[in-house]
DNA sequence: CCGTCGCTAGTTCATGCAAT
DNA sequence: ATTGCATGAACTAGCGACGG
């Protein structure tokens, strides 16, 4: 109906009370007025109960109808643009490089703005521990801490027995650790600058302002289900216990009551899951002592091989970092004899393997995303090598606008780039020991070669410059006014096999030259003969301004057309084509690294 | 001949979103 | 609040080419 133009629709967005955005479409008659929709609109945001800010986006501001999509709460972005642009190939090539080039053509305030528009980089600006397992740890570990040194909160059941409630994640934790362990999903400037500040990153989250709690939605569901999920992973491992309360005459383990807190406990036994808050622990313990087992050797049936204490923090430490050799290094954990007997891991155990065998949970390093890496190579030119690290100052006020652009640290980038440098050198080395006429060794020589036809069209261009000053100097010598059509038609024949001859030795035979020409016109002026008159004239019409030629402007550097300075007033005489006509006959560069024959089916299926 | 590397497709996982 | 769904990302295994 929308195609048909039966009916309009738009999307926009409303804040609801507790903070997220709500996305809605309506549909309308085309018969609406502006005035009732923005009406409607506003209505709709105060239906909603309560919002602190009722409508984002009115409808005189500028909506797009139809199906794209209106990103609200940001200037008007090219969200779908960012889209296209993330859309790559099983190697990382962009399958809409045009969508790259028009996004990366923009404010570099624009860029970083739609780059964070990306999950993985705004959580990591915010300081996001992408691994699942090192997330854990850090959970693990700052809770430990917590027991040390504040015992005190509301809620830490007991320090003793170790038990804590899930409300001391949406209190008691500093911003920094809060966003380590959660990730952010929208950029928002006041909590980056909060981060950036000791006093910010320490603050608990229960002290944020208001409008931040809310945007984090600190203590809602998503969060809950995000630190169960890691409580989850942990309870799997065997260094948390999930708690529910008893009125046993036997508990599990008791403890002195404290605030309103029960004192019985008996380990959780219902099934749960970590989406559902409801039914979920909220009382966990924290063992004082762990069993590994060698997850990367099993999935199904991980060997055990022993018990370590996780009393105090370093305890634990060395816990980790055991656990995640056992993980992740195969070789390491095929060497460890085990006990005969052991406990088998508990908890849902495809699960905890799952996450635990996988590299990127351990991974502790800043993830870049593809697009954050098509802007760095925005500046690393393949065929030199070079990158802002060779520059004359080091290039240091380039990588930290660069940093802040893609939102990436400044070390990473710092990195990446000297990376792609090394790469490169090692590349060229290996090239030049062992040329060889292999696949590999031709996306190297066509590099080099790329680099040295740049050099050649700049040097080109180089001596063309010094070409055409010459012969101005030239010229102007040996007539210094103003020159008539016919003259200056004599002389730019001259000046085409002048520019063309290259060498700069012979100024005597030009000077003969041109003192010949400049004689034969005066003649040929002074016998006035008509037919060389109309010759003149027709083949001289394009610059018929007397004395453009000492006008002309010097030919600028870089471009190495010959059309620059003068204009060949003659096309009697074909000039030979330059150093980039020749170049360029040969048709467009040929890219490194290839788009190269990827079967139909993978290319259908990409599309 | 065997090991390594790069490429590719299929599968699984995480996560936000929308419907209930 | 809960649950199912859709989607993009990541992992893995298999294959072939290449090089020692």
């Amino acid at each position: 109906m929308e195609e048909r133009g039966k009916i309009k629709t738009f999307q926009t967005a409303i804040r609801l009370p507790t903070g997220p955005q709500k996305h809605v479409r309506i549909m309308y008659l085309p018969t609406i007025a502006k005035e009732q929709l923005d009406t409607y609109v506003a209505e709709l945001g105060r239906g909603l109960p309560t919002p602190q800010q009722p409508v984002v986006k009115r409808v005189e501001e500028e909506i797009k109808y139809g199906r794209e999509l209106a990103e609200p709460n940001r200037r008007t972005l090219p969200l779908d643009l960012l889209q296209r642009a993330r859309l790559a190939d099983y190697q990382g090539n962009p399958t809409h490089p045009e969508a790259v080039d028009e996004l990366f053509q923009r404010e570099d305030q624009d860029i970083r703005d739609t780059l964070l528009t990306e999950r993985s980089i705004v959580s990591q600006l915010h300081g996001f521990i992408s691994g699942k397992a090192l997330r854990a740890r850090e959970l693990h570990l700052y809770t430990l801490r917590s027991f040390e040194e504040q015992p005190n909160s509301f809620h830490i059941v007991s320090v003793e027995e170790r038990i804590i409630h899930l409300s001391f994640y949406s209190n008691d934790i500093p911003l920094a650790v809060f966003c380590a362990l959660v990730s952010t999903l929208t950029h928002d400037e006041q909590l980056t600058q909060l981060l950036l500040s000791e006093e910010g990153r320490r603050m608990l989250v229960k002290n944020l302002p208001l409008d931040l709690y809310s945007n984090l939605s600190v203590g809602r569901t998503r969060t809950r289900s995000r630190l169960l999920d890691l409580f989850e992973l942990l309870q799997g491992i065997g260094v948390v216990t999930p708690l529910q309360l008893t009125e046993s005459a036997t508990p599990f383990l008791r403890c002195t009551p404290k605030n309103e807190h029960p004192s019985a406990f008996d380990v959780f036994t219902e099934t749960w899951s970590p989406q559902s808050s409801i039914n979920s622990p909220a009382y966990w313990r924290f063992n004082t002592e762990a069993p590994i087992h060698l997850w990367s050797i099993s999935e199904d049936s991980p060997a055990f091989w022993k018990n370590m204490p996780i009393r105090t923090l370093e305890e634990a430490m060395a816990y980790w970092e055991d656990l995640c050799k056992v993980c992740i290094d195969r070789e390491f954990a095929a060497s460890i004899t085990c006990p005969p007997t052991g406990m088998r891991p508990q908890g849902s155990l495809e699960a905890t393997a799952r996450s635990i065998r996988r590299k990127s949970s351990w991974k502790s390093s800043y993830d870049l995303s593809p697009i954050q890496q098509h802007y760095l190579n925005r500046f690393f030119n393949q065929s030199t090598g070079q990158t802002p690290l060779q520059d004359q100052d080091g290039g240091a006020a380039t990588l930290e606008r660069i940093a802040w652009v893609i939102s990436a640290p400044l070390t990473v980038v710092t990195e990446w780039f000297r990376e792609s440098h090394a790469r490169y050198v090692h590349r060229i080395e290996r090239a030049e020991r062992k040329p060889r006429p292999k696949k590999a060794a031709k996306a190297e020589k066509a590099a080099r070669r790329a680099a040295e036809e740049q050099q050649l069209v700049e040097k080109a261009a180089n001596a063309r410059a010094q070409r055409e000053q010459d012969w101005q100097s030239l010229v102007q010598r040996l007539h210094p006014d103003p020159m008539d059509d016919m003259t200056a038609a004599r002389i730019g024949r001259i000046r085409n096999l002048f520019m063309d001859s290259g060498t700069r030795a012979d100024n005597k035979k030009w000077e003969r030259e041109v003192s010949r020409a400049l004689q034969d016109a005066k003649t040929a002026e002074e016998t006035r003969l008509v037919t060389s008159q109309k010759k003149a004239s027709t083949v001289v019409r394009p610059s018929s301004r007397p004395g453009v030629l000492s006008k002309a402007a010097p030919p600028s550097k870089g471009t190495a057309l010959p059309a620059r300075g003068p204009p060949p007033p003659v096309a009697a005489i074909a000039p030979g084509k330059s150093v980039a006509e020749l170049i360029a006959d040969q048709g467009p560069v040929r890219h490194q690294k290839k788009a190269k024959k990827r079967s139909k089916k993978a290319k259908e299926g990409k599309l």
